[in-house]
DNA sequence: AACACGGGGTA
DNA sequence: TACCCAGTGTT
């Protein structure tokens, strides 16, 4: 394992960074906190209108605690998994209430927040307030283990692994190890994909353990396979909560077996958003939770 | 360790 | 059409 020069990272970018909101120069804490709740499953491009709008109507963690879950479900529109926005609305409770309003800065008090684990806990301290922690995505376990590791693919996720592996390559100096976490993210999300790597374009193309050894391949995947989307329950919750969202009042039984057809698929699939939170059931049908 | 959890994009 | 993406929480 070659050392990684830090600066190749950094200076790359330097030069090449995105323009994103959560870039902008005094872009606030909850700002960061929110985009990194959106950006958990959802990507870029369709997570910066939404949170764009979400910091204007919610420009505070107490703002967006003082409404209702109905208009939080609302305004996440079509973002996905939306516990998450029932999760953000949590945390935005608990730190209005707990914490002053204002964002944790401490890995262990944001962990005790909901919605926010290994990953949003360490970039919320680093991009947020400048703490230095190494931050682990997919992309950055992907880098590691291309460029240092010298293998195609990452090993299964294991933070006991992880951390200490991206820790050993984190700079000391307080800015440089924030653009170092921000860049080795950046690397992996545009130039080193998980499909089509852009070699020629990669700033660490000359020390890439996994380039140098002659792109060896990845191991043989263990044969496994994978629950279809068309049909599944994931696919009629969201059709569901669609119908939810676009309603001013309750949703009758007619509405949704328009929906979902089958008698014992729908209970299922209402008792399911019931028992998360994210459906609440009165006497003329169902509603987002007020 | 495996699964559940949306929705959109690419090959 | 089939496959890919991705962090958190539960089991």
């Amino acid at each position: 394992m070659t050392a990684l020069d830090p600066a190749l990272v950094t200076d790359w970018f330097a030069a090449h960074a995105r323009d994103l909101p959560w870039r902008r120069p005094g872009f606030s804490a909850w700002g960061t906190l929110v985009s990194e709740f959106m950006l958990q499953q959802t990507q870029v491009a369709r997570v910066v209108p939404i949170l764009e709008d979400w910091l204007r109507r919610w420009p505070t963690p107490a703002d967006l605690a003082a409404a209702p879950p109905a208009e939080v479900l609302r305004a996440w529109g079509r973002l996905g998994y939306p516990r998450r926005a029932l999760a953000l609305h949590a945390c935005a409770t608990a730190i209005a209430e707990r914490h002053g309003n204002r964002v944790p800065e401490d890995v262990d008090e944001l962990l005790a927040l909901p919605g926010i684990g290994d990953y949003t806990a360490r970039a919320i301290a680093v991009f947020a307030h400048g703490h230095r922690h190494p931050v682990v995505d997919t992309n950055v376990r992907r880098v590691v283990a291309r460029a240092v590791q010298g293998v195609a693919q990452p090993a299964a996720p294991n933070a006991r692994r992880d951390l200490p592996a991206m820790e050993a390559l984190l700079p000391d100096d307080r800015a440089a190890q924030r653009a170092f976490n921000a860049g080795m993210m950046e690397i992996g999300a545009v130039v080193c994909t998980a499909r089509a790597p852009r070699c020629d374009e990669c700033p660490l193309g000359a020390v890439c353990a996994w380039r140098l050894a002659g792109y060896p391949p990845p191991d043989a995947p263990p044969a496994r396979r994978k629950p279809r989307f068309e049909g599944s329950d994931r696919q009629l919750r969201g059709r569901v909560m669609a119908e939810l969202r676009a309603s001013d009042v309750p949703v009758g039984e007619t509405e949704l077996v328009a929906v979902v057809p089958d008698p014992g698929v729908r209970a299922r699939i209402l008792a399911g958003l019931e028992r998360d939170g994210l459906a609440a059931r009165d006497d003329d049908g169902w509603s987002l939770p007020s």
